[in-house]
DNA sequence: GATCGCAATTTTTTT
DNA sequence: AATTGCGATC
């Protein structure tokens, strides 16, 4: 499976150990991943008996993103048919989470709030949840308040739950409890609490417990430098509970988290926690990726640090040579102006260098370039400075969103709605936007129609569904401005700037359609529409302003050739051949710790264990961290520059890491300072040309079918983000759907239900989340869930031992960059005729059209998955129609179906390479398609669009 | 050269 | 609210 000897003697040391408790120091670029892959192979390798198999194992990474990293690299080196989809591959909290939904039938109908919808949802709830509780210390009449302190009292719940901490005081305990309280009621977890009900989960002997007890004997850690008490906690939990080897990957010096109370003491004293045989640790030390100037230059810096595990080193293996004086410079200048017009000079004269890698010799382009920043304020001089000199470039953290005119013109229609905008003002904004062809007549009807949504009409007024979602798609459905209404029709180059452009736009109101979206799912119905629409311009002006970056980056599907812009801290991980570090300014970089009103005028210090932790250390050793990390995030080439603020006197004085930049200065220092006598206009050049970078893609079936149906569907959808509006009636098909897997699980174990435990069951199951104030829907959508419920299990219970899978995941790597992903309903083992049949089962609600053929194809793709799996092919599928209950017979699974949906889903993913987001010909998937109305095609008139 | 007062300025982000 | 830089003052 894999060949140790592509390793080198310590990562193959580090593969094969096996016996103890390990841990890896990984310096950057030392082929952390790639070991950790091959060590995952080596240990499922059937060939080295090892008896492991891919549920013995869990594998922490610190991003969604570095996990789907590893599952492909995992998955590049071990075979077919082995049941990858059953090792855990994700971030702590993902693997919480599932636990917990998995073995805890209260929380399968939990949902996760994140930042956002967090404030939004505890702003909602001021009174009741918690944050009037905590005052300040200094004046205990002062509370916190709402709106303004909320971000706060975020940061205080999650200090006090996620640190170790002496006896908090009552007025604390009171406020955890309110608040906790309140998000279980409305079945919500936030990030700490998944940790916390899963580590309090395991206390006990739960199934969990004995799941871990039995299936876990080796826990991979990543990033484990990163780790915070709480986490900490989990991985020791785990550890104890299974006795399994724990395997943990980091690096000392790349601990830059502090501020979230993450603590690199964890990884420096890791061999303390065990016996002396039982772990070993094992060094990296061996840079594949950068030259030995710049290994040099890092070094030389992070050796000022005290606190790290000592006789540590970081050599490069030279995979780039080292050029004195031209690969690595610092220079000076009078003004960020100037230094800022240098950057881009630099840029423009670096284009095309000839740069050599492990794929050859090609000229540098755009896309090889990175700016790294400390801090956001930094980014917009720059960016000027690049569009002034015509450089591509990226960023994701200028917030500009609401700015760009479609977004003003978008927010007018709920600014006209409140009466701050008059008609003429509203239809001015639309009519000026960019290349528009909008005709003013559908404009106009546009206006007309919103005129029948104001909040003060007492027809209105009584409307608890005022979504304002859809009256944002109803605005573009009826104006018609559609994508193509910004597209100028020419056929020169204006016509492709304007395509772009046009894409943005809507990129943007995709973006907009999200930030509704956030809004609503907490705040749906739960007040009047005039004062809906109060609250949503509050909240778009005071909070969603700075919190929602702008539009065309982040895009996994579209990787444009512009120089890359982002912080530090989002760098970790990545690497590029040039990396630019601009601003090397004293109370930048290190920078100044922050004044303001901050947590701990309301959390007493004593009360946290390594409290400083979350404070600037005095000796500046986490931002020499930071800066660590960035000059290693560079293969060979690194411009720093400074120069003095003019408009800003913090920003001054250079950097004292300069100096100690400079202090390595031993005969072979590698930076050129200030002379700026080096330039690269003077060096021959080659054609440019950008890195191919391999985007991974996963999909789930949902995005496979808006393509399999409608590949502009899917650009609509997942490209450019529009959220559906939200209605009262959402959650009866994810209420059945819990109800059944209760109901499956614990069937299967023997259990038998009487009509009480059955009604226990689902209560329990039973969650309308936008079903408020209106009380006249409740019974009904409840009473519709309970009698297909209860009839569901009258027709089947006899059934239930015949269950092999519940909600079963699987994946399928279709090829080097494909991986589709789903989850598996049901899937049933029948003896029939002394022979084991299988029949994988998936649950439609009636409204969904449960025999089109779009069906049979989800259930060829789960079976594709189920072969994965298992190594067996189903014998039939069968789709189950909620609500009908009538049982349908199974269908017959060939093996040609296999293959037919593999070249389907190939053929389809062509389409998103190839950026050819064609909408589909076939009317009659027009006449079922919701987002009809955001697409030019409802102008035709054979197409119905849906009420 | 030390001290004082005053005005200007003030992060990083994942789950 | 705290930190910083800088000019005024001792």
């Amino acid at each position: 499976m894999i060949d140790l000897t592509d390793y080198s003697p310590n990562q193959r040391k580090a593969i094969t150990s096996i016996d103890k408790h390990l841990r890896i120091i990984a310096c950057a670029g030392s082929g952390k991943t790639t070991t950790v892959a091959g060590k995952v192979a080596y240990l499922l390798d059937p060939k080295n008996d090892f008896n492991v198999s891919p549920e013995n194992i869990i594998a922490f990474t610190f991003t969604e993103k570095a996990a789907a990293e590893l599952k492909t690299k995992v998955l590049e080196n071990v075979g077919h048919f082995r049941g990858m989809a059953n090792m855990y591959t994700g971030t702590i909290h993902g693997w919480c989470l599932k636990a917990l939904q998995e073995n805890e039938y209260l929380y399968q109908s939990y949902s996760v709030l994140d930042e956002i919808k967090l404030k939004l949802f505890i702003d909602k709830h001021y009174d009741s949840i918690g944050m009037k509780e905590i005052s300040k210390l200094s004046n205990p009449s002062v509370p916190l308040r709402r709106f303004v302190d909320t971000s706060l009292f975020v940061k205080i719940m999650d200090i006090i739950r996620e640190s170790d901490n002496n006896n908090l005081p009552t007025n604390l305990q009171l406020a955890k409890k309110k608040y906790e309280a309140k998000l279980k009621e409305n079945k919500f977890f936030d990030f700490s609490m998944i940790l916390e009900k899963a580590l309090e989960n395991l206390e006990s002997k739960t199934n969990l417990f004995s799941n871990i007890q039995s299936n876990l004997k080796y826990l991979i850690v990543d990033e484990y430098q990163d780790i915070n008490p709480i986490q900490n906690k989990l991985i020791q939990k785990l550890q104890h509970i299974s006795n399994c080897n724990l395997i943990v990957v980091g690096d000392d010096d790349q601990n830059i988290y502090q501020w979230r109370g993450s603590n690199n003491k964890y990884i420096i004293n890791f061999e303390k926690n065990f016996s002396e045989n039982s772990v070993q640790s094992i060094p990296l030390s061996e840079n594949y990726r950068s030259s030995p100037g710049i290994t040099k230059i890092a070094e030389t810096l992070i050796s000022n640090n005290k606190e790290r595990i000592p006789n540590k080193q970081m050599l490069s293996a030279e995979k780039q040579n080292f050029e004195r004086g031209k690969d690595i410079l610092y220079n000076r200048y009078e003004s960020v102006e100037e230094e800022n017009r240098a950057i881009a000079q630099y840029i423009n004269d670096i284009i095309g260098v000839p740069f050599t890698d492990g794929n050859g010799t090609r000229g540098l382009a755009f896309s090889d370039i990175s700016i790294l920043l400390r801090t956001w304020n930094k980014a917009e001089s720059i960016v000027q400075a690049l569009e002034d000199h015509n450089i591509p470039y990226i960023t994701a953290g200028v917030n500009q969103l609401f700015d760009t005119p479609e977004i003003e013109a978008a927010l007018g229609i709920f600014s006209f709605l409140y009466s701050d905008i008059d008609e003429e003002e509203l239809e001015l904004k639309w009519v000026s936007l960019p290349n528009n062809s909008l005709n003013k007549r559908n404009l106009q009807k546009a206006i007309e129609n919103l005129k029948e949504k104001f909040p003060n009409l007492p027809s209105v007024d009584k409307n608890w569904e005022y979504s304002l979602q859809k009256i944002f798609w109803d605005f573009i459905y009826t104006s018609e401005a559609f994508e193509e209404a910004f597209i100028i029709e020419t056929s020169n180059a204006l016509f492709e700037r304007t395509k772009e452009r046009a894409e943005i736009m809507f990129f943007n109101f995709g973006k907009f359609s999200q930030v509704i979206s956030d809004f609503e799912e907490i705040n749906f119905n739960s007040s009047s529409p005039r004062f809906h629409l109060f609250s949503f311009l509050s909240f778009v002006n005071y909070v969603a302003r700075d919190y929602y970056p702008e539009g065309w980056l982040n895009n996994p599907y579209k990787t444009p050739n512009a120089v890359q812009i982002m912080t530090i801290h989002q760098s970790k991980g990545l690497e590029f051949p040039v990396v630019i570090l601009p601003g090397l300014n004293k109370n930048y970089l290190p920078a100044k710790k922050r004044g303001g009103l901050n947590e701990w005028h309301f959390l007493d210090r004593q009360l946290i264990v390594d409290q400083q932790r979350y404070e600037r250390d005095p000796d500046k050793e986490d931002e020499r961290r930071l800066l660590y990390v960035a000059l290693t995030r560079s293969k060979k080439y690194l411009l720093l520059t400074q120069a003095p603020d003019l408009n800003n006197r913090l920003y001054k004085i250079e950097s004292e890491y300069i100096q100690e930049l400079n202090r390595a200065r031993d005969g072979v220092f590698p930076v050129m300072i200030s002379d700026k006598k080096f330039r690269f206009s003077n060096e021959t050049k080659i054609t440019p040309q950008p890195q191919e970078k391999v985007n991974n893609i996963a999909l789930d079936f949902t995005t496979l079918k808006d393509i399999f149906d409608c590949p502009y569907r899917f650009k609509l959808v997942s490209v450019f983000g529009f959220r559906y509006p939200l209605n009262q009636r959402m959650g009866v098909g994810r209420s059945f759907h819990n109800c059944l897997m209760e109901l499956h699980k614990r069937g299967k174990n023997g259990e038998i239900f009487n009509t009480e435990e059955l009604q226990d069951l689902i209560d329990r199951q039973i969650h309308f989340p936008y079903l408020t104030n209106s009380i006249k829907l409740q019974e009904p959508l409840r009473k519709k869930v309970e009698k297909n419920v209860i009839e569901y299990h009258k027709d089947n219970h006899y059934d239930f031992e015949h269950i092999e899978f519940i909600e079963q995941d699987i994946q399928y790597k279709l090829d080097e960059n494909i991986l589709v992903l789903g989850r598996i309903d049901l899937i049933k083992k029948i003896k029939s005729n002394g022979q084991h049949e299988t029949i994988i089962i998936e649950f439609k609600s009636d409204e969904e059209n449960a025999d089109l053929p779009i069906t049979r194809d989800q259930l060829k793709l789960y079976a594709l998955g189920h072969r994965e799996l298992t190594g067996e092919t189903a014998d039939y599928i069968m789709t189950y129609v909620i609500g009908e209950n009538k049982v349908k017979t199974p269908e017959k699974l060939y093996p040609e179906d296999l293959q037919e949906i593999e070249d389907k889903i190939r053929k389809s993913v062509n389409f998103i390479w190839s950026e050819n987001f064609l909408k589909t010909n076939d009317f009659k998937k027009c006449n079922s398609c919701y987002q009809v109305r955001l697409c030019s095609r409802s102008i035709n008139k054979e197409i119905k669009v849906r009420k």
